[in-house]
DNA sequence: ATTATAAATTGGTCTGACAATATTATATCT
DNA sequence: AGATATAATATTGTCAGACCAATTTATAAT
């Protein structure tokens, strides 16, 4: 039998945390001060600090200097700094996070569908009229198109399942594919963006799963080009 | 303009997060001693310690008592700490993670099929083996079935996808559903198990996904129930 | 060469001090 | 009385030095 002496530093934590809960304080609440933990957890300011910035690292708590502890806001932001650096450390195949990109899109017209929601469809059709104007203005394109995705998440109303898109999301934009499209793909991906709209009206999943699957196409073609040029230059 | 000043410890950190990335440390692979880094980085050993401190809680580097500082192993631990923490205060509706995973266990057969993979199929029958001899000895037999699931992530090759399935299992295991299963019940999973296996095996795409949509049923079932008693109380 | 012991290294905690920033109270003016 | 500027206070940030506890390394004995 191993018994694992934990730190003060992470008794304290876990006290902050369990304080928070059973407090049930809500996001920017403030919170005790140092120099109250330290009367409370009968701990030193140094294992009240470390314990602080550790919560703080993991979005738990937010210290301002001067203005106190308050109640961290999200946690989610914090994975995507793990994955940050995660990804600075370790990479991740491009082919794997579209992999999974398409698991999720899937899933959630899928969702939709199946679960009989109704879509905001102006919101939809207002977010691809923007991209359809930057289109022809021959300005950046990018932040609709993931704005569009993103509303697809939403439409979910699985705040979870949001949440965790979203971190991938970012996760996939963290390796910059510069898929150069032509004024021409980019009508095409506007009008699938249509389809998809009408398809999920309609709540036709067959439809709406093929044009997904057709959506994210330019993607793979491009990620099988890459392995492909590397393949051959790796050759000896 | 706003600028934002930080502090010394986030520039601490953000350095030996560098220092990390540069000298293309690997997991467990000794770092430089806390005396080390207040030379190095000009600081007192309080702000290296806070760095230090901050970095571990999200499983960048491991601290060890007499014993030096490490690269940390796993972020995604830290990340399955995060959403504890996040669970137990906010809370998170069983329907939204039941519907993840499904989104998740679907998209993982899709990609073993289309991506015309070849399952470890003597992997699968040893661990459905296991869990028929649990069933009939009237032991615990969640482990196995869980253990059956995570190999289907697994066999998708894709480590990215298995380590977001792992977390989202992780959180699902916070909420405690305690299903009861009925022995018939159980052997009825059992063989649905091996059904997937075989569609898996033959690659048959359409019968995998209906499989997979039956065998989690019973979740779903419950799910119902719940809300439904749940209605029923708050009646007024 | 192996083992036991001692020394050195390294992280954990405490105390006290001062600086930097934010908040609050007070005084001043209109 | 209300708005504004100023002073006092509270709070976090950083530093230095000390001692304890655990681990690692060096040394001595067998």
């Amino acid at each position: 039998m191993v018994i694992k002496k934990t730190s003060l530093v992470e008794i304290a934590a876990e006290r902050i945390k369990q304080n928070i809960i059973e407090n049930n304080l809500r996001p920017g609440d403030r919170f005790l001060s140092e120099k109250e933990l330290t009367r409370q957890l009968e701990v030193s300011r140094t294992v009240v600090r470390e314990a602080l910035r550790s919560l703080s690292s993991i979005g738990i708590v937010e210290v301002r200097k001067g203005g106190g502890v308050y109640v961290g806001h999200s946690s989610f932001d914090s994975i995507k700094n793990i994955l940050e650096h995660h990804h600075a450390l370790h990479g991740v195949k491009l082919r794997e996070l579209a992999d999974i990109r398409k698991v999720i899109e899937l899933g959630a017209v899928r969702l939709i569908i199946e679960n009989d929601l109704q879509i905001d469809r102006a919101c939809f059709e207002e977010i691809n009229g923007r991209y359809h104007e930057a289109i022809l203005a021959g300005k950046d394109t990018k932040k609709y198109d993931q704005q569009f995705h993103q509303q697809l998440m939403k439409e979910t109303g699985n705040d979870t399942f949001y949440n965790f898109a979203e971190v991938i999301q970012e996760y996939f934009s963290l390796v910059k594919i510069d898929l150069v499209q032509s004024r021409d793909s980019l009508i095409k991906s506007y009008e699938e963006h249509e389809d998809i709209i009408a398809a999920l009206v309609q709540k036709d999943l067959v439809r709406a799963h093929s044009l997904i699957a057709e959506h994210l196409e330019p993607v793979f073609t491009f990620i099988r080009q890459v392995e492909e040029a590397r393949d051959d230059g790796t050759h000896q």
